[in-house]
DNA sequence: AGAATACGCAACCGACTGGTTGCATAATGC
DNA sequence: GCATTATGCAACCAGTCGGTTGCGTATTCT
């Protein structure tokens, strides 16, 4: 049923539900979008530009932290947070996966009907 | 293949936060695996084989279907459940994007670090 | 040293979620 | 006609979520 990737990935057995799940909120898709620019920003910073409360936007990076979609390193007093792909990925190929398994099902059912058209 | 909707607009604009958090939970992710088989499954069916209530499956079924990735359709005293995939389709290109644009600004920056290095 | 900045922690709140149970109703089988 | 099957609707519940406020602490600036 689940194909593993052959190539030797078996550390990742990591859920995928909680990327998805931290990508389910428009605040979080705004960081994300932000923080996939490629530089380092703070807490603070994220929060200008952002209605919310700096204690909000911390809570929103802790979700995307533990979804490992973000990273958070600490310089002086204040706390940077850095983009990491890879879960992205990894949910990408996910969809890619569920998607092909369509196509495919789709292609058997129609050459059944077709077979069953000539008959 | 991809059949246009009469009005050329395609469903653009659509949030995309909430396809993310339909995907955010097991149960809604292995409905969406069986369905993606291709085939149809009722209420029922597809309660079989999960430890959950048909009133729990239901509502995880109205969660997806709101989020456009299956549709439901009635024959009978069932209601039929079918896979969509445009909306998983929107949400990888999403993820493309955005890992586009991570790749694209390291290697800005690492262009940067290197132009640096040579004077 | 003192003020300002950046953050963490904790409590609190209303709203939503995931799940259940109970009951009513439409379609089907015998 | 009657039992069975498949579903819908509504209430209810505990827990989580998104967000706020308040306060304490560490770092930086002048």
């Amino acid at each position: 049923m689940s194909r593993r990737t052959p190539s030797a990935r078996p550390a990742r057995r990591r859920a995928r539900a909680p990327v998805f799940a931290a990508l389910g909120d428009r605040t979080r898709l705004a960081l994300v979008a932000k923080l996939s620019e490629g530089e380092l920003y703070s807490i603070s910073q994220l929060t200008q530009g952002s209605r919310l409360t700096r204690q909000a936007i911390t809570k929103h990076l802790r979700v995307l932290e533990h979804a490992g979609i973000v990273r958070c390193m600490h310089r002086g007093r204040e706390s940077l947070f850095a983009f990491n792909p890879e879960p992205l990925y990894e949910a990408k190929s996910y969809l890619e996966s569920v998607s092909e398994q369509w196509d495919q099902s789709l292609a058997r059912l129609r050459g059944f009907v077709e077979e069953r058209r000539l008959t």
